[in-house]
Formats: C-alpha cells, structure tokens, sequence
DNA sequence: CCGGACAGTTTTTTT
DNA sequence: AACTGTCCGG
C-alpha cells in the first residue's frame, strides 16, 4: 500500500509507552503500521538486529519481511519477522544449553499423527477417536493450557467414557517421541514458556538478543504463546497488533476475546484503534460490515471506505464445482491484460484445501501461471518422505517412524516384519547411546559417528538392499544434495513401481525440485527443518513465473489483499462449515472467517457457490417447507445458523444462477452435460 | 505374514 | 486423492 501514514497510524507507530496495544479493523494498515513501528525504532537509535517482529503465519512473516526489505535504508533490513514456531525454533537450536535440548528432530503434524496411530493401535473406527483426533485434542490441551480430561471433554465429547485411555495413549506417545528424540510443534513454544517460567538464564539469553517484540494478529495468541509473551514484558518492550473481529485461530487454542484482556496482562499498555479502512470500497465493507452486525455478539465494528463508492459484490451460483471453476477462470482470463490487468491482481479463496482442486485444474489446464498458498507441501506428499526417510534415520537413528517409512518401501516388509526390524534398531541405538538422554551435553556429530550401522547389517530380516542404500548414504551425509540424489539413485526403482498410477511423473520432478532445495546444504537435519518451518508448496518450486493468480485457503490469507477477490463456496455447509454446526463459538468463528475472506478486496469481490450441496439450499430460504425434519429449522435464526448470507438483503449484491454462458471457450471438466444453459437469471427467488 | 485388489468413506482451518 | 477395511492367495 502506497499512503502515508494517517495520524491514528502515527501515533501508534511512534508511541512512546513501553507497551502498547494497536486495535485495527480489516484493511486499516495494520502491516503498514507495524513496519512504520521497526521504522521509527530504528531511526530513534534501537539496532535493527534487536526487533523482532512475531506473525502466526509463515506468510505475514513473509510479507513483513518483504515489506521492510523494501524501505531504502539498508538498515531495516535486519529486522526479523517470523513465526512464533520459527522464532522457539531458532531459540533452541542457538541456545541449546540454555534450553536443554541438544539431540532432536522436529516431526511435523503427519508424523505426529502417525506417532498416534501407532499407539493408538488398531482400535476400530467410531468406537474409538482417530489418530487425528487423539492429536487434536493433545495439542487443544497444550495450546490452551488446560487439563487433557477438558480438552477431551471440549474436543471429544462423544469419547468421555474412554478417559482413562485416551490419557494412557498420551503418556505412550509422549514416552515415543522421547525415544524417537522428537520435537513436535508444540514442543517448541512448550520448551521455550517452561523455561522461561522456571528460570532467569532463559529470559536473559532471549532479552540479550531482543529488546522489542512486534506481535501481528495478536488476537490469534494463544494461552501457550502467552506463556513465552508474558515472562518477557518486564524486559522486553512490546507493540501487539490485533483485531478481534479477525480471529480464525480457535481450533489451535486462540480466544478471541482474549485481546480484551490484553490490558489485564500487560497493564501498562497504551491502547490505540485504527477504524479507517484504505483497501477496500464501501460497497465490499458493507456487505462485511452486514455480516458481522447479524452476529450475537458485538463486534462493535464499522469499517469505513477512505476510497469512498465501487462496484456492488456479485454472488453468483452454480449447478456444480466444475462450473464454478470454470467461469470464474473465464473471467480472469478475459481481464487479464499483461500490462494492465496482471493475473496476480486475483486471488481466489477457498474454505478449505480441497475445495481448490477444480480451480487449480483449470488453471493448470489453461496454463495460467498460479501459486496455491496452503496446498500440499513438498516435505508432507508421500513420495517425498519416502525418499527423505532414507536421510531421517542416517540423521537420527532414533527416528523409529523414519525406519517404519523406510523399511515398507520394500516388498516383503510388512507392518509385522517393519517393527521388528524398528524394534532391534532401536535397541541397539539405544545401547550405543546408553546415558545419553535428550539435553545430554554432547554435540550432535558424536551421535552419528556412532551410528549403528555395522548391526544392522547382520539383523536377520534386514533387506539386504536397505543395507545398501544407508551405507552409500551414510557416505555422503554432508552433501544433503548429494545424499537425495544418492538415495534417489538405489530407491528410484522401488518407487516408481509404487506410484506408478500414481502420477509418477510429476512426483518425479518433485524429486528434482527437492535436489535443487538440498543444494549446498550441509545438515540433513537443519535441510529438513527448515522446510517444516517454513515449507516449500509444490506449486511455488516450479519454475513459476513472478506474476500469476493466486489460490489460497483463507486462514492462509490473512494479511492478503488483491484487487479482484473471488470466494468460493459461499452456500450452506460451507459458511458456517457443517461441522461447527450446534456450537456457537465455533459458528462465530466461521462467521469471522467469511469476513476476513470478504474483506481482502480491493476492487471487486465476487462470491460464488454451488446450488447443490450436502444441505438443500432450497429449504432454507422457502416457505414451503416440505419435508418434517425441517421444524428446527423453521425458525430463521437458526436458518441463519446453517448459512451467514441467508438473509443478506438484496440491495448488497448482484445475484445470478447458473452463471453466464460465454461464446468463447465451451469447455467443461465436470463433463459435457453442464455447459449447455445460458441462462442468467437474476432475481429474488435464490437467497 | 504380506500384499494385491476392491469397495467404501472421508476430507476445516495451521505451526 | 488418500485413507480404511476386508478378503484372499501365496
């Protein structure tokens, strides 16, 4: 954003209170504002090594970054901005001493959940909760700081009665990811607030590398972040940012009431408010200001247009997801102009991941250059970690999910076999390892000198092929470029054969980009975090071109903003997502996440849906209720309940069904029979 | 015990 | 598309 600075935005920047506190509704700078603060620190003397700005994505983080690396003084270049995790992370890694943890691996949410699994057993689906959900509640109870019998209770109500067992398969996993040396997500905020809490050597190694903490989205800090946030404030000066209305973060322990509290916890803060709107035009803000005034709880927010009057939002619905992808691509293709009208002034929202799919299918088919922010990640798709299973356990041979993975690649090894094999590794590892518990005090090469590798070779159902790929591995474990392309080279085979319908060609070139990635590297394990923090998308490794649409799910889009802004599946099921149905928190939440999607744009903000879907969308809106389990829903807050725009009166949009049939590319992916009805209808009868 | 084949289900959101 | 559950032959 090219403005200046309004006064409200100065003030803030410029305050003089050690702690502050800047409410800012969507759209009114608040990005600006917090690279405006690293300014006006810098200039009043503060080293720009000694501001630390925290987001809870990777992409704000990234954005910030970006936006500071382009003022012209060189200085505030060395301002930082990332992520809470990357932030612990790099805590840890640096102060090993300070934070006891010297021999580790981070495993991601996948591997958690595999971990789960693992101890979960082979309880029967619907008698029991999923690995998924055993690891959701786990990480609600660290997040949120409550007890795991809450959490179950909040998280897993159907499962009460399984207490006891649940709590077991905690502590199994828990004892696992000590065995296997692993540090999950949580592990890194936990490690960092504990010992903050117990110790002053914590706090003095962090107040000696920061003396000003810059916290975006504040009203996504959660109860555990609080704990490294709170111990800090008597040493380190903090400027949060936040807005309550934008709090799309409760599923990972965030309350968005919490922000109010800020004050209570910070009592010398100042508080300032940012109620100027600079992004959007007042058509787009009425419809989100709508949006939330239909909610129970009061917001108390009225975004208000600097630019003045644009265009009315459309909502436009379709007979299925193919027709919805493919008008909207149609419409970005006829805009786009090279010059004029750029394909990355689009950015395209969805719900959730899966909801993409069409769209990136239809781009990928048309050839528009495109980024999915929040799509499979390189190091999370299943081929990748087969490969890289190989490099887990020569980095740490305490990796026991790294030797499960590794070990089924082969024919023959079975679960049974696998954990066999897993189980006789680890003992020897362990033996070779005897005294050595995680913050041992000996530097991570001792480790892998002593790897394990002359046993193995002599265990009875060991592959003899596997031998053979960890020793030339093992070799050239320094060059983490080399070590792929080596393992590459002894399991291209085996996976080929596996994926082989699998779209083996385009896993291939993934193998590519991941070599490319490793080049230079010299640490499989510091290769391997790095893209956990902070991953690579498959769609970003492609050689893409600099300007092109993007596709982003909408918790990965706060802080984006584009000229034209399309949200997907505006329909019933979505908005609220069927799943918080019956509890309000939840639905308020969905509620907050419709208004950040509609609140990115700029120009123009187009809402679209599908007439079919999981809930008739016809019940909801008319009279003649038809069929009896409809009672519940007679009453129209409740209608309201199961869909935001239900009642979102006429004069905030321009309707039409069907779309529009267009002259020029008759082309359809959900098949021929979609594409024949020109039919634009505007009217009163949807919605 | 392993793996292939098949059918059926199931997808929130992120670090 | 990926994961689960089941059956069966080697």
């Amino acid at each position: 954003m090219a403005y200046e600075l309004n006064a409200a935005q100065k003030r803030a920047a410029e305050s003089q209170s050690r702690n502050s506190l800047v409410l800012a509704g969507a759209g009114t700078g608040k990005t600006s504002t917090i690279v405006a603060r690293a300014h006006h620190l810098i200039n009043s003397g503060v080293e720009p090594s000694r501001i630390q700005v925290l987001t809870f994505t990777r992409r704000s983080a990234l954005d910030i970054q970006r936006r500071v690396s382009n003022e012209a003084s060189s200085s505030v270049k060395k301002v930082r901005a990332s992520t809470f995790h990357a932030w612990c992370h790099s805590l840890i890694r640096s102060n090993p001493q300070v934070f006891g943890y010297r021999e580790w691996s981070l495993v991601d949410g996948s591997d958690q959940q595999s971990l789960f699994a693992l101890v979960r057993g082979k309880r029967k689906r619907g008698t029991f909760p999923t690995a998924k959900d055993l690891q959701g509640a786990y990480s609600f109870a660290r997040n949120t700081r409550v007890s795991l019998k809450e959490a179950v209770e909040f998280k897993l109500p159907d499962f009460i009665d399984d207490f006891a067992v649940i709590a077991a398969i905690c502590v199994e996993y828990q004892k696992r990811k000590a065995s296997g040396k692993y540090l999950d997500y949580d592990d890194l905020l936990e490690i960092v607030g504990t010992r903050l809490e117990q110790s002053g050597e914590a706090k003095s190694a962090i107040a000696s590398q920061v003396d000003h903490l810059l916290v975006d989205e504040a009203q996504d800090t959660n109860p555990l972040q609080w704990t490294i946030l709170r111990p800090l404030v008597d040493s380190i000066s903090l400027f949060a940012v936040g807005d309550d209305a934008q709090s799309i973060y409760g599923f990972r322990g965030a309350d968005f009431a919490s922000i109010h509290e800020f004050k209570d916890r910070v009592s010398d803060a100042e508080v300032f408010r940012l109620q100027d709107n600079y992004r959007s035009t007042q058509e787009i803000l009425d419809v989100s200001n709508w949006l939330l005034a239909q909610s129970t709880f009061n917001y108390d927010k009225e975004l208000r247009a600097v630019r003045g009057k644009g265009l009315l939002p459309r909502y436009e619905l379709f007979r299925n997801q193919y027709d919805e992808a493919e008008t909207i691509v149609d419409e970005i293709q006829d805009k786009h102009r090279p010059e004029t009208n750029p394909w990355n002034d689009n950015l395209i929202l969805c719900r959730t991941n899966y909801q993409a799919r069409p769209i990136e299918a239809e781009l990928l088919e048309r050839k528009i250059p495109y980024q999915f922010i929040g799509g499979t990640k390189l190091l999370e798709s299943a081929h990748v970690k087969d490969l890289l299973a190989v490099l887990r356990v020569i980095a740490n041979p305490f990796d026991e999910l790294g030797w499960a993975r590794f070990l089924l690649m082969y024919p023959g090894v079975g679960e049974v076999r696998s954990s066999k094999i897993v189980d006789s590794v680890l003992r020897v590892a362990g033996k070779n390892d005897e005294g050595d518990d995680i913050g041992g005090s000996e530097p991570p090469e001792v480790a892998s000198r002593r790897y394990p590798l002359g046993n193995l070779a002599h265990h009875p159902l060991m592959p003899g092929a596997a031998v053979e790929v960890l020793e030339a591995v093992w070799e050239v474990r320094f060059d983490v470029a080399g070590a792929i392309t080596t393992a590459l080279r002894h399991l291209e085979g085996l996976l080929e054969n596996r994926y082989q319908h699998e779209h083996w060609d385009a896993r291939k070139r993934d193998f590519d980009s991941l070599i490319m990635l490793a080049e230079g590297r010299s640490s499989i394990l510091e290769f391997v975090e790095e893209y956990l923090i902070d991953p690579v998308h498959i769609s970003q490794v492609r050689p893409s071109e600099s300007d092109c649409v993007i596709i982003s799910t909408i918790h990965s889009a706060k802080g984006m903003e584009a000229k034209r802004v399309f949200v997907t599946g505006v329909q019933p099921g979505n908005y609220p997502h069927e799943r918080s149905v019956g509890r309000l928190n939840d639905i308020e939440e969905e509620r907050r996440v419709l208004y950040v999607a509609l609140t990115r744009a700029q120009n123009e903000l187009i809402l679209t849906g599908q007439l079919r879907s999981s809930l008739s969308y016809g019940s909801i809106n008319t009279e003649d209720t038809d069929s009896k389990d409809q009672d519940a829903l007679s009453d129209a807050s409740y209608a309201n309940l199961l869909f935001f725009l239900a009642e979102l009166p006429k004069k905030f949009v321009v309707r039409s069904v069907e779309g529009y049939s267009r002259a020029s590319s008759p082309r359809s992916l959900g098949g021929a029979q979609t594409k024949d009805a020109p039919t634009l209808r505007l009217g009163p009868e949807v919605v």
